[in-house]
DNA sequence: ATTGGCAGTCCACATGGTGGAGTGCCAATG
DNA sequence: CATTGGCACTCCACCATGTGGACTGCCAAT
């Protein structure tokens, strides 16, 4: 059984490696930490941590480093999360209290988040499941071209150009925008796409081809939304770490520009609110990122809706750091969205 | 002087080095081309493309690479670029002609170019500066917030929350939408800016404040839409390409990723309607990028207005293909994009 | 349980040797 | 005068070998 110093020893050999990239041996760690034993004994509490599968060696006579079960058990147990610093809460305040729109929001949250980070960073767009209509805007552009605007209450917009096959006039647009707007407004995305379907029935036949073009758009729209999007930045950071993956990064830069795979692995994170979760090398397998660490944590929005932010990168990263300025930047996110 | 046979072997350099990566030598020329000289006579040859700078040789006795300015001469007088095969064009076709929405239509662009040169693409938005305001929308939110919409006729749309000082009616409202329409409806944007500044003028002395703050943010956004943006895809490729980087790709991400040293890049390449563009090598060592090449052409969308888009990689890339490709995907999206 | 000592292991690095690809030069050739 | 075969030379890439050093594992002593 790894008895308390050998966690402690455990621990150094994470925090050491992480810092140096090379593997820690009994010397090393008696020499830079204050332990009180000697090296050999520090030996026999590696060979136990190595009984356990927590550290490996990568060759016979080499130091150690920790495995992916090693990372498991620092973060879970071992890692300190200690607050951000004043100066670090100040900048994140100053930098992202300048922003006006929920996009320039999460815009710079990413950006903040790979620089406290030095990793890529992510945000997922907050979820539209438990968001409901605001308000629903036509904008007549020409005769038979329209644009259909939609916001939820969560602030997000999106909009749409849509050629008609008849044209289209004042009135009925008006009445459109008046009628969608009285029956949409405050519904949820599902309820809206559903009483959208039968909407038509309300509207003079002649009417009816060109009122079910357009509500049908709107419909596609409302469903649509629900795919959630994601932003990135510090991808060059991929390229300092590089030597941390040990083929390429070609996967890892694969994956994150198909967002489809990251989103996935987004989802199978369960949301702890308030806390921070970390997917650890091999866990992240079955995606082509065995090497790579996903640290995230859930953020709330006013619509009541949550989505994630975090940071990847390689396995072998600086998890109390990483962990600390997630859960500070996802705090400050809900605050911030939450009162808005 | 360098001889006609003297520019094919600094063609059939080029090409093989391209292809293989490897300094190619006198032997290897004449032995996969058919010169019907001897290799004595393509060293002859050879000696006199290093001279000319053309050509150099990484050892005292090894193969020879391209210079930049090799590069340079064969992308000038050289390379062929020919068509892309019916099945190509196809693709471009079938791929771009579902998009619906100016933004998808880029998005798709994007990856297009990327998949066709395996090389990171790059797409400019198109510019406003000769984009004229096709409507202004203000759709009330609640009391007190409102957001404001502005569409150009380059299908460009800007949104934007604003919170104001006082509650709004929708009587004010509509006499805003109606006056802002009917005055800058089909002005530029700078002329636009201009008449806003003194929109305030046409409304009753209590109603000025509220005013003037919806005019000023409306000013402020409608400026704003000059700064151009860019949007990529394929930035997995570099990782593929990295060998041909001599230090690290991280430069190159980095410029990436900060778009301002793009768009600055972009536009100190002058247009040529229907041409195509290279930049290479140390061309852009001022941005850090003396190791990349930038293969670029313009492209015009309805609004007359012009814009860039193109290609990034290693010095050493394919530029008859990648010429080829970006040409051909400009050509088409100048056509999509004029017809709307 | 802890410790010092010691033999053993294995890597990282340097050294040295060899084959081969390629060049430059030159004299010979049509 | 361009072209050619031949030849000496250069230099890299590759392999083998050797050595120092950093560790470990084990054991007997405390």
């Amino acid at each position: 059984m790894v008895s308390d110093r050998g966690l402690e020893v455990l621990r150094v050999i994470v925090q050491d490696y992480v810092a140096s990239r090379e593997p820690v041996g009994s010397k090393s760690i008696v020499e830079r930490h204050s332990f009180g034993v000697s090296a050999a004994t520090i030996r026999n509490d590696m060979a136990l941590l190595e009984d356990e599968e927590l550290i490996t060696a990568p060759h016979t006579s080499s130091g150690r480093v920790p495995t992916d079960k090693g990372y498991r058990v620092f973060v879970d147990q071992l890692a300190d999360l200690r607050p951000l610093t004043v100066a670090q809460r100040g900048a994140i305040e100053a930098f992202l209290g300048q922003s006006v729109d929920l996009d320039d929001v999460l815009a710079r949250t990413v950006r903040l988040l790979s620089q406290l980070t030095h990793q890529v960073a992510l945000v997922q767009y907050p979820s539209l499941s438990t968001a409901r209509v605001r308000h629903v805007e036509l904008v007549p552009l020409a005769e038979t071209r329209l644009m259909t605007v939609f916001i939820t209450d969560s602030g997000h917009v999106e909009q749409r150009v849509l050629d008609v096959a008849s044209p289209i006039d004042d009135v009925l647009i008006g009445e459109l925008r008046a009628k969608l707007n009285a029956s949409l407004g405050g519904l949820g995305l599902q309820d809206a796409a559903a009483k959208l379907a039968t909407f038509v029935d309300g509207f003079a036949p002649e009417r009816h081809p060109v009122v079910q073009q357009i509500v049908a758009s709107l419909s596609e729209q409302v469903l649509a939304n629900k795919q959630d999007r994601l932003i990135m930045a510090g991808t060059a950071n991929l390229a300092r770490t590089e030597d941390d993956f040990s083929g390429s990064i070609f996967p890892v830069l694969e994956a994150i520009e198909e967002q489809v795979t990251l989103l996935r692995l987004f989802g199978e994170m369960e949301i702890q609110p308030g806390g921070v979760l970390a997917r650890i090398g091999r866990e992240n397998a079955g995606y082509g990122l065995g090497e790579t660490s996903v640290v995230t944590s859930g953020y709330s929005s006013s619509g009541g809706s949550v989505a994630r932010l975090g940071v990847l990168g390689p396995t072998r990263m600086d998890y109390s750091n990483n962990m600390a300025a997630v859960r500070a930047v996802a705090r400050y996110l809900s605050r911030l969205l939450g009162t808005e």
